[in-house]
DNA sequence: CAGGCTATGTTTCTGATAGGAACCAGCAGG
DNA sequence: CCTGCTGGTTCCTATCAGAAACATAGCCTG
């Protein structure tokens, strides 16, 4: 192998591990990052983050609260009022998804870039 | 909304978001963090990252490549024997899912532990 | 008072995707 | 000739994502 020490990897069925697995997700880095700076309504976030349904929101929404990361905060009142906001253990992530997105922001169309000059040779296309 | 200003979003139809998009995938993560000690084969990242089936790491390896993240190289030996390597580009990517891993290494028990506490309501389960 | 509006969430249906297992290539060795 | 090694692909199915319609529940308008 390469320098993997057998403490050192996380590549197995750990916790951390499976909580990778939890926040390595198209829909969960963006709804994080939708709520760096503060509580964020649901109706917010739709038309913050751009391109997610509804559903999705509130699956992805509902996963991050069952696991700690966020709390759901429902108003009593007509219509219905729901914020959504970092815990303490979910402010924590703030700082890697943040360097996350930096470098996307970063390298984005370097990476888009490279993506146009492989005119990917598919292998067994067609 | 929060404190998003027009410039500083990703969260809309832009190189940066297509890119987080592109990383922030289940396997992507873990193969990178993989790839992030220096070469590795095939089978090795099999073994390594234990759970992915030969079908996901290729299709995984295959996007890095052609996103410029990774390289591919083939030795023409039999049996045969395949390398893969993170460019440049994507070396630069270590320390974001570094960050990314070390969070989920330190907090995964408190992910696990707030996962436990939550029964989920299941709203509409059953 | 009927009907529409609001914001959140759920249901339904369908197309895409992940995952597993079997198969393929190509050569070395018994 | 048959087996094994390694990387990769194909097939099939269970699961998931996405879109759109529906549900709720009170307020406002006509």
């Amino acid at each position: 192998m390469s320098g993997f020490v057998p403490g050192d990897s996380f590549l197995a069925d750990c916790p951390g591990r499976l909580t990778v697995e939890l926040i390595a997700d198209k829909w969960t880095v963006v709804v994080l990052y939708g709520l760096s700076k503060g509580p964020v309504r649901h109706g917010e976030l739709i038309e913050l983050i751009g391109g997610i349904s509804r559903k999705m929101l509130t699956q992805t929404l509902r996963r991050l609260e069952t696991h700690g990361l966020i709390t759901r905060h429902a108003y009593a009142e007509v219509p219905p009022r729901v914020e959504y906001e970092l815990t303490p253990l979910g402010a924590t992530l703030i700082d890697p998804i943040h360097m996350l997105t930096e470098w996307a922001r970063a390298n984005g169309d370097a990476v888009l870039d490279a993506l146009e000059a492989d005119p990917q040779p598919v292998t067994h296309g067609d």
